[in-house]
DNA sequence: CAATCCGATGGTAGCGCTGTCAATATTCGT
DNA sequence: ACGAATATTGACAGCGCTACCATCGGATTG
């Protein structure tokens, strides 16, 4: 016994069907590929729709059609800006598609995005962007098992689960060490919180650079693993002061951080940048205009997010890009915290 | 002819079922309710799940029950910092639930808002959490056709579509400018960007406490669509130093805007706070530790996104909360930006 | 000891949609 | 004008799961 609404009081697809005149498989096409009906039934169909107010039920869809479209997204952080950008233009590519996006948040912990990305495979999503190359083993055989393209973001690597789309943080911290070295600094310290893997490249960056100029000191490094802040900026700054009184540069792993340290600089009557030169990372809205303004590391975040979920959705079309890593790059921004010393 | 396993290779409830010497539904509601099985069944049916890498369907768990398990946020930005903090409380609760969290950007258009909530209706989601209370009317005859919890976050008003979380913009607007009236300030400045309907609240309590004190200008006011940024707070202050070069103290809808006013003063040398208060909102993390310290309105935004998950599941679960409004209020933070005229 | 209740389990019948492939209509080339 | 190729359309049979109701054995009650 049929009824001639859903339960709820919805019109189902057999409804529509049945006021245009049509069968419930005709109608069905007309929301998936309108091209391949005639015209006159098209028509029929979309008057039908309309007057019954007709919204495809996703679930049934899912079930019959064996897949979902659905992207998930695994990013570690919510709070940090650095995300925020990637975020808009994963939603902005997305909801102009017929994709949603389906995001979880690691908390930049491996363990968890490997119980999330288990999760995801009830879900049998069409798509997947997972953020950073440092996957445990366990994940990269899940999103192998998936059979679905795979967009690993914020860093580029050498083996890809599936693509890539990124840059390199090692040469990023390596140019702006270059930068502070070629200004003449010479006692430049580091100074990084939550020391995630592509926080810990920029640092390799950083001591080869050092290394290479034969300035790397111990006494010159700070880190921990507490979440950046701008307050955090000043009081490692603080302690770095302590340890290399001496101190010429610093370089900080994010913007947060920097402006946390020219605040600082302030408290201690310390000149930027003659005294002392800052360069941050990200270049954040407010480094532009800060006082002093903030050198920092300028990277495409929002280019990174629409990147990847194009990647995904031609990938599905069957226009799997060509270059399966893309390298974004990034920009040195030079600005008046590491103006050359007069 | 049944096969053994999905298409995919994948087990379904059936063989996990068959394994156990159970009948599919035995299973399907160890599942669900494990403590309706007897602990014999129970094991079995977890071991068998357990062999063959058992993933439950959704879309046809979905499709069966008639609900979902999503909720589903509206959030008018992906880029403002107060929406990551909300963000993050929706999360946190939602990763320890059974719920799932679909988010979508309505970019500050009440119209986008409309049309996507159309979008949620195809998902029957288990609930809603939407951002504000300025929805078209025929967004509230949608949402109030959906039949699930819907809470209104941010702001709280008289008319709740069913439930709300948030706090009054306009008594933190009047509570900013009596502090700052209190402070002896007469001149008081107001800076908006993108005035969205709880700025324009802001403003109204801003409008208010001038004017009972017979202080109101229209000179003292500038406000632009544009969204804002710490640059855009140092441009407006300039634009308003230039209509009213007497003013005194000026209110910042946000601590963007007001770190931008700070940078400002600094490149004009305009000492704070002698020449000139400052009083943001929202009280980011770096307005404690910036030179100086930013006097700001703490709200609990993290709260309110921890709020609206719970309200939503215990109305699913019966356990509807008795207050269908809740004000989670704010505070005044007063630091060196506004402190008294010496 | 029969009547009643309750917890545990299973059978049946879909949920609303689409994949597959066959059946028709339509167009085209020669 | 005729067969072949192509464009439209439809019938059928599920997709994997759960709601609903029936069943059954055992505990409880007077």
């Amino acid at each position: 016994m049929r009824r001639n609404r859903t339960k709820s009081g919805e019109a189902r697809l057999t409804d529509v069907a049945k006021l245009a005149g049509v069968s419930p498989i005709t109608a069905s096409r007309f929301f998936r590929n309108p091209e391949a009906l005639s015209i006159s039934k098209r028509e029929r169909v979309e008057s039908a729709a309309k007057e019954l107010g007709y919204v495809p039920n996703l679930a049934a869809r899912a079930l019959a059609s064996q897949r979902s479209e659905v992207i998930g997204v695994l990013i570690p952080s919510l709070t940090n800006n650095v995300f925020s950008d990637v975020l808009r233009g994963i939603y902005d590519v997305a909801q102009n598609s017929r994709y949603s996006i389906q995001l979880v948040n690691t908390r930049y912990s491996i363990l968890q995005e490997e119980k999330l990305l288990r999760l995801f495979q009830a879900q049998k999503p069409a798509g997947l962007i997972v953020t950073g190359i440092n996957q445990t083993a366990e994940s990269r055989t899940v999103m192998q098992a998936m059979n679905c393209p795979i967009v690993q973001i914020m860093e580029i690597g050498n083996e890809p689960v599936d693509m890539m789309v990124g840059f390199s943080h090692y040469d990023a911290g390596f140019t702006a060490i270059s930068h502070l070295l070629s200004q003449g600094r010479k006692r430049i310290g580091f100074l990084g919180a939550r020391m995630d893997p592509r926080v810990q490249r920029r640092f390799d960056g950083y001591r080869d650079a050092m290394k290479a100029a034969g300035l790397l000191d111990q006494r010159l490094i700070v880190t921990t693993p507490v979440p950046t802040s701008v307050t955090m900026g000043g009081t490692l700054f603080a302690d770095l002061l302590i340890r290399a009184p001496d101190m010429d540069a610093v370089f900080c792993v994010n913007d947060d951080l920097a402006l946390g340290v020219v605040f600082e600089c302030e408290r201690r009557q310390i000149a930027v940048p003659d005294q002392m030169a800052i360069v941050g990372f990200n270049d954040l809205e407010f480094s532009a205009s800060s006082v002093p303004s903030i050198t920092s590391v300028r990277t495409n975040r929002y280019e990174m997010g629409r990147h990847a979920v194009t990647m995904v959705t031609e990938t599905i079309e069957n226009r799997r890009p060509e270059q399966p890593i893309v390298d974004l790059g990034f920009e040195l921004m030079v600005r008046q915290s590491s103006a050359k010393v007069a």
